[in-house]
RNA sequence: GGCCCCAUGGUCAAGCGGUUAAGACACCACCCUUUCACGGUGGUAUCAUGGGUUCGAAUCCCGUUGGGGUCACCA
C-alpha cells in the first residue's frame, strides 16, 4: 500500500513538518525543577468545586517551582461551547487567586498560542497525516450503526468492547476498498493502528498514586473526527507535547485511558510529560458516595458558593486542607503566612476520594471571617450586598458608624476573644438584621405572660440609654427581685424552688423584646446603638 | 462484566515493622458566663476481612469483601 498517496488523498496539501513545529515551539528556559502545568477545560463554563480542586493543585505546583501554569481550552467538541465560558472560568479562579500566565482570552507568552484547540487544526492533521504515512493510522468508514451493532454483539459474546484487532473492521482495508469509499464520498475517521497488546502490562509511575501498573492499549482509537476534528486523547498528546507541560495533573477518571496516551506519545516520537491523577472531591448521595457531578449538583457550582457569600480565602483555605493533607498542620502553626508560602506538593494528594464536609468549610469559614478587620468585613459584606443582597440590606451600609459599632460588637473587637459567629456572607447580614431593621417574628418567651409585662414595665420604668453597663445590669437585677426571679445566679443555681428563674431569664425576656431572638451578643451594647428612643418603641410594642 | 485505582473514628486524616494509634471538624459532658458566640477541660468513636511473613503487622505479601473510576467520532 502506497501510504503517502493516502495520506495524500485523505488530508490534502502540504504540511509542515514535525522539525518546523519542533522549533516553531521550543522548549522553555525555565529554572531546573519548574513546572509546567495547565487547565485544560472544555468551553461549558460550568466550574464546580472540583475543577476549582484540580485548579488550586496545579496553579501551586506551577507557582511553587517558579513555572508556569496556562489556560488551554478544549473546543474540539461543538455541542459543549457556551458564549462568555473562557471569561467566566477565568473570573471564577481569579475570585480563589489563580492566575494563569498564559492562555486563552490572557495571552502572556505567544509563543505557544493559540490555545483554542479549534484555532491549531492545522497542527493534528499535520501529524496525522505523518501517522498515515508512516501506516500508524488509517481511515475508517464505519458508521455509528456499525460501531453500536459492534458493541452490541462483543457485549452479548461478553467480549471486550471496542474497536480493535479483529472487530477493526477497516483496519486492512485494500486500497481498492479504501479508494472506492472515498470515491464514494463517504465520510471517515482516522484511527491508530494499535501495535498494543493487553497481555502486556505497563508499569507507570504517576506522581500522586505512585507506582501504577496499566494494560497496554489495543484499541484503535479515533485521532481524527469525521469534520476533521481531533480527539481528546490525539489533542492532549500534540498540544502538551508543543505547550511544553512537564507535569499533566489531572483528574483520575483519565488513568483509565493513560495507555492511550502512551502509545499516542510514543507514535508521535514524543516524550512523555509525567503525569498525576488526583483523586476526585465526592459527594454523599443516598447509602453511597461519588464523584462530583456538574449535572446532579448544581450546589457545588462556584456560583452557589458566590451567592452565598463564602469568603473566598475561607474556600480555598478548604481546599487546601484536603489537597494536602499537611496543610492544616502548617496552617496551624503559620496563621499569619501568606498561603503560598505553603510547600505544596503532589505527593502529598490523597489516593482517594475525599468526601466533601460543609461543616468543615464551615468552621473554616468562621475562622478565616473572625481574622478580618471591621473595615474589611464591611468591604467584604458590601461587595456581596452590592450583587446578591436585598435593597434593605444594601442600605446597612449607608449608615457607616452604626455598622461599624454592630459589626464591632458581633466580631468581639476589643474583648479577649474574637466572636465567631459568621460563616458567610448571606448569613452575616441574616446575623445583623435585628439592628437594622424591626424584628417582626419573635422567639417564643418561656415566662408568664404577666411576669413578661411586668418585667417590660418595670424595665421601660428604670432605663436610661446613659447608664452604663454595671448599672444597666443592677436594674436588670432588681428587676428580676421584684418579680421573684433571683437576682444573683448562685442564689438560683443554691435553691431553684425558692425562685420563679433566674437574672438570666428576666434578661431573655428584655432580649427577645428588643432583638426577637433569645441568643445575642452583649444586650447593654445593643441597646446602646439602637438609641434610646428605638428600644423604648420595641420594648413597648411587646407590651400588648 | 473486563481493566485500573482505593481502603485508619461519622468526616478530613497522621502513621512508612515496636506509638497509651497524633491532630482538625462534627457530636456529648463539664467549666467560664445574664443568653449566644468565643475560650478551657474531658469524653464517645477508627486500623474492612481471612490467611501468611516476622520475636513483633495499621504498616510487608496473597486472597476476599467493600467503595470508586473507566470502557464514544465527550472531554
Amino acid at each position: 500500500m502506497n501510504f503517502h498517496a493516502l495520506a495524500e488523498r485523505l488530508l490534502p496539501g502540504d504540511y509542515p513538518s514535525p522539525a518546523f513545529y519542533e522549533e516553531k515551539y521550543p522548549a522553555r528556559t525555565l529554572p531546573k525543577g519548574a513546572e509546567v502545568t495547565r487547565l485544560a477545560p472544555s468551553p461549558t463554563g460550568f466550574i464546580h468545586l472540583g475543577n476549582l480542586f484540580a485548579a488550586i493543585a496545579n496553579e501551586r505546583i506551577a507557582h511553587r517551582s517558579g513555572g508556569v501554569l496556562y489556560l488551554r481550552i478544549e473546543d474540539t467538541d461543538l455541542k459543549r461551547k457556551v458564549d462568555g465560558a473562557v471569561e467566566a472560568v477565568i473570573s471564577a479562579l481569579k475570585y480563589f487567586d489563580i492566575q494563569f500566565d498564559e492562555g486563552a482570552e490572557i495571552g502572556g507568552n505567544e509563543t505557544y498560542a493559540p490555545w483554542y484547540q479549534r484555532q491549531r487544526a492545522e497542527i493534528y492533521r499535520a501529524f496525522a497525516k505523518k501517522l498515515i504515512e508512516e501506516g500508524r493510522a488509517y481511515p475508517c468508514f464505519c458508521t455509528e450503526e456499525d460501531l453500536s451493532a459492534l458493541r452490541d454483539e462483543q457485549t452479548k459474546n461478553k467480549e471486550i468492547t471496542g474497536y480493535y484487532g479483529k472487530y477493526a473492521k477497516c483496519r486492512n482495508l485494500s486500497e481498492e476498498e479504501i479508494y472506492k469509499n472515498l470515491d464514494e464520498g463517504k465520510p471517515f475517521v482516522v484511527r491508530l493502528r494499535s501495535l498494543g497488546n493487553p497481555e502486556n502490562k505497563i508499569k507507570f509511575h504517576d506522581e500522586i498514586k505512585g507506582d501504577v501498573t496499566v494494560t497496554e492499549n489495543d484499541q484503535d482509537v479515533v485521532i481524527l473526527k469525521s469534520d476533521g476534528i481531533p480527539t481528546y486523547h490525539f489533542a492532549h498528546a500534540i498540544d502538551d507535547h508543543f505547550m511544553r507541560t512537564t507535569l499533566v495533573l489531572r483528574g483520575e477518571e483519565w488513568l483509565a485511558s493513560l495507555p492511550i496516551h502512551i502509545e499516542l506519545f510514543d507514535a508521535l516520537g514524543f516524550t512523555r510529560p509525567r503525569y498525576g491523577h488526583n483523586c476526585s472531591l465526592m459527594k454523599q448521595d443516598g447509602e453511597t458516595r461519588r464523584k462530583l457531578s456538574k449535572r446532579k449538583d448544581p450546589e457545588l457550582s462556584l456560583e452557589f458558593y458566590r451567592k452565598e457569600g463564602y469568603f473566598a480565602r475561607a474556600v480555598k483555605v478548604y481546599m487546601l486542607t484536603l489537597l494536602n493533607s499537611n496543610f492544616e498542620e502548617w496552617y496551624l502553626k503559620n496563621p499569619d503566612a501568606d498561603l503560598n508560602d505553603f510547600p505544596f506538593k503532589a505527593e502529598k494528594m490523597s489516593k482517594s476520594g475525599a468526601l466533601f464536609d460543609l461543616d468543615k468549610l464551615n468552621d473554616v469559614s468562621k475562622n478565616e471571617l473572625a481574622r478580618l478587620s471591621v473595615e474589611e468585613t464591611i468591604s467584604f459584606l458590601q461587595n456581596w450586598a452590592n450583587e446578591f443582597g436585598t435593597e434593605k440590606q444594601r442600605q446597612y451600609f449607608s449608615d457607616e458608624g452604626k455598622l461599624q459599632a454592630v459589626l464591632a460588637l458581633c466580631m468581639g473587637i476589643g474583648g479577649k476573644k474574637r466572636r465567631k459567629d459568621f460563616t458567610t456572607a448571606s448569613q452575616a447580614m441574616e446575623f445583623i438584621k435585628f439592628f437594622f431593621e424591626r424584628p417582626v417574628l419573635h422567639e417564643s418567651y418561656r415566662v408568664t405572660d404577666a411576669d413578661k409585662r411586668s418585667i417590660l414595665n418595670g424595665f421601660l420604668s428604670r432605663y436610661n440609654a446613659a447608664d452604663d453597663a454595671q448599672v444597666w445590669f443592677s436594674k436588670v437585677k432588681e428587676i428580676a427581685a421584684e418579680n421573684g426571679f433571683a437576682a444573683e445566679m448562685k442564689d438560683y443555681k443554691a435553691n431553684p424552688e425558692n425562685y420563679k428563674g433566674s437574672v438570666a431569664d428576666v434578661a431573655e425576656v428584655l432580649r427577645i423584646a428588643t432583638t426577637g431572638r433569645a441568643n445575642t451578643p452583649d444586650l447593654w451594647t445593643i441597646q446602646q446603638i439602637l438609641g434610646e428612643g428605638e428600644v423604648r418603641a420595641r420594648i413597648q410594642g411587646e407590651i400588648v
